[in-house]
DNA sequence: CCAGAGAGAGAACGATCGTTCTCTACTTCG
DNA sequence: CGAAGTAGAGAACGATCGTTCTCTCTCTGG
């Protein structure tokens, strides 16, 4: 067995319970039996719950970038691509598994006690507004209209978590159109 | 010392205290600490730390219910109380103690371990909804407008929590100005 | 002045959690 | 075959938390 096979398999188990339960209510000795791990093994993988917590973060982070930026791909044009940040979070919402991002999840959990969960949370959120950015600058649209877009995933997000439905993918993606046209149409003018 | 006194002082300490270091976080004891209230005082007002936590819920949505409207009805016309409502998180988010939407940070915390939270923040959230709903309704948008407003002002409190900063009020409030005027112009089309 | 009820302070208790230690059994190499 | 190192399972440990109990002091009513 790859060293690093049962490490990823860890990480992978924690970060299902941690977002299924919430961190705090998952104890290690949950995670090893979850995990098929002996308790020896976890703390040679990991020093303490606090570095899972950090792995899991990163998991998260490269899940989230990367499948957002598959679907991001698929679009045409520019403002296609805008628009696919909507359908990337309505596919999201749609999993049962679906309980809200976790990095604001995590943040609102331990960012107060944990400064490295509140930093890590800040980056997440920080490089995904400049992606927005960077798809914004491709369709020629001024730079105050990514912050919008960023502001209406994270609303859709947090929306969809506490209702328990993903319609507000969906609303999100027409204030989106909106707010794509007014930009663009602005710059042109 | 009025029966009630001692009550709202106890929920009005945890209130404090659970946002700015999470409910998990605090303890009975420190909470006792904090409100000058002895244990067996603290457990004849409460039967449990979940009652607590209930009633800092209610009193975060009455103090959210009232600080808002107080901001929107000072606005003039119904487009200006639409827009009061992302300047009354620009005063929020501009607080020291401003940790983000107390009933989001809950729900992270507690939704999957305790449905009583998790309910009581759907709630709130549907009221939230509700009431926008009415504001737009005065302004003669169509229905679409309400949710897409109501996900702004949900984006700008992660948004604001998370990075740090106050300018996601800014953001969202042009953000909204523009989805109202696209709103208003096509249904007076 | 005294008996008794009530309140405050904190010790105590059971449960849980993160972390470490111990014991056993298996594998592997000479 | 035998010895030694390793891994697994779970007991153990110290800390913390929610909750209850105990002890002492005070205040009140007669």
């Amino acid at each position: 067995m790859d060293i690093s096979e049962v490490r990823s398999r860890i990480v992978a188990t924690a970060d299902g319970l941690y977002n299924a339960k919430g961190i705090q209510s998952v104890g290690m000795d949950e995670l090893r039996t979850a995990a098929g791990v002996s308790l020896k093994k976890l703390y040679q993988e990991f020093p303490s719950k606090g570095s899972i917590v950090m792995a899991v973060l990163e998991r998260r982070h490269q899940s989230w970038t990367e499948g957002l930026d598959a679907t991001v791909r698929q679009a045409a044009d520019p403002r296609a691509k805008l628009l696919a940040i909507f359908d990337y979070l309505a596919g999201w919402f749609c999993q049962d598994s679906f309980r809200g991002c976790g990095f604001i999840n995590s943040f609102a959990e331990l960012g107060a006690v944990s400064p490295e969960v509140a930093e890590y949370a800040r980056k997440h959120k920080e490089s995904f507004q400049e992606y927005v950015a960077a798809l914004a600058a491709d369709a020629g649209a001024p730079p105050y209209l990514a912050p919008q877009l960023a502001i209406l995933a994270e609303g859709a997000q947090t929306t969809a978590a506490i209702a328990g439905t993903p319609d507000a993918a969906s609303q999100a993606r027409q204030a989106a159109e909106v707010l794509i046209a007014a930009a663009l149409g602005q710059a042109a003018t």
